[in-house]
RNA sequence: GCGCCUCUAGCUCAAUGGCAGAGCAACGGACUCUUAAUCCGCAGGUUGUGGGUUCGAAUCCCACGGGGCGCACCA
């Protein structure tokens, strides 16, 4: 925290009147500010408790209440100021006869915090208040808040300074209390069930878990460079060939990519993994678990999403990625269609082959161009390629496929699911193959893992695991079109 | 990374080639039940930055910077 304000960066009247501090035409803040206050109820409680209070009724009952002044209505011998607090707002109702230091409540500006004490009344007019008679200033706004009416809307503002954005509008106040409540129902659910919830290590010698470019870092102690993590996936595997048999973690990983409204270079991943169980099991799981948190934080599974409902009541639909290509194109295409076929669809589609994909990163990239975009959801994809999917066990009918599903709910890839490759020989194919795609120009294909290979040598028991976009899911819930919206401090080029 | 749009007072916005304005906030004053209180007064600007065209640029052109959207990439 800087120790003075820098005086160019002050407001302009502060800065005419006192560019070292406070201004000293505010009486305000000539109180001395206390360490703490005992506040005795919460705004929204007052305005439960006391509902039924007729207009014009006066209380013998005392509270303390603290909070921010959002407006002020001085009228000569009468001040009334309205109060926030975390819980929603109460009205200070203060006499120029009855309350300490009446002149300087009465200049109180938006954005102060104070803290009040006196009687609970209700004015003729009906509005629930509290008759100050003690009050102190908790904090001074130095700073003016946007306009009364409109707040901020200014959308870089709202990024850049959050804490403004979050005391002018009530959305975003909704927006990140539905994020948490969110997580929250999320741990609860998968607790009920017997998962526990572990770390791993956000800092990776090798970057792997999912196809994308990372960052990168450097510790010096030990001068190695490190790779911020692109997913936690191998690490969770390696708990379940420790013994953990049901695990998630709920983290941060990080992808060096483009940003974009559905895009933020650090966004939170909830993975999940299952002993003893294939990608069939997290097929009801996941239903059941998005059901819940819809449930948990909207009340119903049928949600509005850019003016689409979105029917989140299980079962969701299922479809092959082949058939619904298929279709898409007007012609049958599936993993053993003609590569030459392939190209020719995708070069239709406006796609330029590149020579080293196989038949299933063809067929995969003619799905994305042709029938993902026009998807709604909720829909399990399922029979992804094997080549396209690198960490996933193949099908047990046709080797060319993985028993992998994604889910697209409201237009967007929400989830990624599958039976975990748990063969060390296939996993290291699986690797080189990766590898060769990197030495050709891929920067997104995945490194050779030793450490992880010597994990599976040690035996992973059949398993399942999936991974939910967390960002997504609260977009989908919250009804907003922007990532951004999602995250309390979304990542802008650095200020100046 | 490329394309399009955008940037004016603390905030929300006007002014489209001819004197940079309003509302709110702030500041001074009036007011004993207000609800975006009302009323009177006062102040507030290198129009994102730097060039250019023009008698004259917030306005037209170029570059740079911030932001938004689209494309690409992905979750």
């Amino acid at each position: 925290m800087p120790a003075a304000d820098d005086p160019a960066d002050a407001p302009a009247d502060a800065r005419a009147a006192d560019p070292g501090g406070a201004d000293p035409a505010d009486a305000a803040t000539d109180q001395a500010i206390p360490y703490r206050f005992d506040r005795t109820a919460a705004a929204g409680e007052l305005q439960e408790r006391y509902a039924s209070l007729a207009a014009g009724e006066e209380t013998g009952d005392e509270v303390a209440v603290a909070g921010r002044v959002m407006l002020v209505r001085p009228q000569g011998r009468l001040a009334f100021a309205t109060l926030r607090d975390a819980s929603g707002q109460v009205q200070l109702f203060a006499l120029k006869a009855e309350t300490d230091r009446f002149d300087t409540f009465a200049k109180l500006s938006l954005g102060d915090w104070v803290g009040a004490s006196g009687r609970i009344v209700k004015t003729r007019k009906g509005e629930l208040s509290v008759k100050v008679r003690d009050w102190v200033l908790l904090a001074k706004a130095r700073r003016g808040f946007g306009d009364k009416w409109k707040g901020i809307t200014d959308v870089e503002t709202r990024y850049r300074q959050r804490e403004v954005d979050l005391w002018a509008n009530e959305r975003t106040r909704e927006v990140l209390t539905m994020r948490s409540r969110v997580l929250s129902a999320l741990r609860r659910d998968l607790e009920s069930q017997g998962f526990i919830e572990v770390e791993t290590p956000m800092l990776h010698p090798i970057p792997g878990g999912a196809a994308a470019k990372p960052f990168v870092t450097h510790h010096n102690a030990l001068d190695a460079d490190l790779y911020l993590r692109i997913a936690p996936e191998l690490y969770l595997k390696r708990l379940v060939v420790g013994g953990f048999e049901r695990v998630f973690e709920i983290g941060r990983v990080f992808r060096n990519e483009g940003v974009s409204p559905r895009h933020n270079p650090e966004f939170t991943m909830l993975e999940l993994y299952q002993a003893y169980a294939d990608h069939t099991d997290l097929v009801p799981l996941l239903e059941q678990l998005v059901a819940t948190v819809a449930t948990e934080v909207r009340g119903t599974t049928r949600v509005q999403c850019e003016g689409r409902e979105v029917d989140l009541t299980p079962p969701w639909r299922r479809a092959s990625l082949a058939e619904l290509t298929s279709e898409a194109v007007g012609e049958a295409v599936d993993v053993h269609s003609d590569p030459a076929d392939l190209r020719r669809l995708l070069a239709a589609a406006g796609q330029d082959p590149h020579p080293g994909w196989g038949p299933g990163k063809l067929l995969l990239e003619l799905f994305e161009k042709t029938a993902e975009t026009s998807l709604w959801g909720p829909l399990f994809v399922t029979g992804f390629p094997a080549e396209v999917s690198p960490l996933a066990r193949r099908d047990r009918h046709d080797p060319m496929l993985a028993e992998r599903f994604e889910v697209i709910v409201a237009g967007r890839e929400l989830v990624n699911g599958f039976s975990e490759l748990n063969d060390p020989d296939d996993q290291r194919k699986r690797f080189e193959a990766q590898a060769s795609a990197r030495a050709a120009g891929d920067e997104e294909a995945m490194m050779v893992d030793e450490e992880y290979l010597r994990a599976l040598e040690h035996g992973l028991p059949p398993t399942a695991g999936l991974g939910i976009g967390i960002d997504r899911l609260v977009m989908l819930l919250a009804d907003v079109a922007n990532i951004r919206e999602v995250i309390a401090f979304p990542t802008l080029r650095p200020e100046r």
